[in-house]
DNA sequence: TTTACTGTACCGTCTGGACGGTATTGTCAA
DNA sequence: TTGACAATACCGTCCAGACGGTACAGTAAA
């Protein structure tokens, strides 16, 4: 489990995550992940056999994390109603604290071929899904939805327009509807 | 006004938005644009000097594009209260209808260079503004906001997860907030 | 004569990826 | 215990093609 071939991959993940955010989502070459990575080309190209599967494996990546910070966050409210929908609003305000820097790295497979993207639209769908069937008011599901990709997409295209005071209204809000019980 | 040149550019302009949707955001070349609008490549590079030119003018179309498309619908408004964020709504639901096809121009700037969105923040600050001055209670602006930003996103990534029915109670249940005056 | 191109040739650079090595560790029969 | 080989995890180099951009000569309309 801890091995070496591990480690790689996960130095290397890092580095085209991060370079992605530094030279632009269609600049994403492998010679400069490899190098940032401090890994040899071939060395990259025997943990991910074309710039394809790396993309692939950076939009997997960040599912799979969104999706594990979502498990925890849910476990917190848990047995509470929508705690679903609780965690989901959650998950963004501690995020926003934390100033995690946006995932450059969907911005860069989405750049190649956006038919990368179809995990996420899966994903998307069956947490839509189990938002829906966890609260009372359909309509209210969705829009804490939209609202959330929203401010998801803002933050994805480093095009945030709201003020802190602003998201803070957003977040209570969304909150309040929450816990009307809806 | 109809020289020419406005021709040629929006050809250019037409091609160029066209085949970034087909052959990916990061992978618009100019001789392949060149192509598409019909006109050789230098008469391509004599209407956008570079490629940075021809993206940022991308840009510039959609959001006059999307502006007068907004202020049209806003004239059928006038008068009443939120007209403004009435326009905005009912602007997706004609955009939904007619089916309209994803502006990939916007991927295609953003591939190269997330700069190129700037003047889109911009807008969308502005836009943001005057929906918040034009409604009473401000945290429903701010959602109205971002819901359908949310909407636009997912559709600009081509994983829209929504139904049509499930669109529909969104559109609706936004209306209903809008006419009861917030 | 100017404007708005066409058409072609070309240059320098970057990029994905193939390929042939190599060091280390593991396996296993004699 | 040892010698033969195999698998893992890389390294370093090379190359064909694509791309943005330049240059320049020609042309047809206004």
């Amino acid at each position: 489990m801890t091995n070496g071939k591990m480690n790689s991959r996960q130095k290397i993940l890092a580095a085209a995550a991060e370079l992605a955010g530094e030279v632009g989502p269609g600049h994403l070459s492998l010679d400069a992940v490899a190098q940032r990575a401090g890994v040899s080309k071939g060395g990259l190209l025997y943990n991910f056999p074309s710039k394809a599967k790396l993309l692939e494996a950076l939009v997997e990546q960040h599912l799979s994390e969104f999706n594990a910070a979502l498990e925890a966050k849910e476990k917190q409210w848990e047995g509470r109603p929508n705690s679903l929908g609780a965690a989901y609003l959650e998950l963004f305000v501690t995020d926003l604290e934390q100033r995690q820097p946006p995932p450059s790295g969907l911005l860069a497979a989405m750049a190649e071929d956006p038919g990368f993207l179809t995990p996420i639209k899966r994903f998307n769908r069956t947490l839509l899904d189990r938002l829906k069937a966890s609260s009372r008011n359909e309509a209210n599901a969705l829009i804490l939805f939209l609202a959330l990709e929203g401010m998801r997409s803002l933050r994805l295209f480093d095009i945030d327009v709201l003020s802190p005071v602003e998201q803070d209204a957003v977040i209570a809000s969304l909150g309040a509807t929450l816990e009307k019980g809806d």
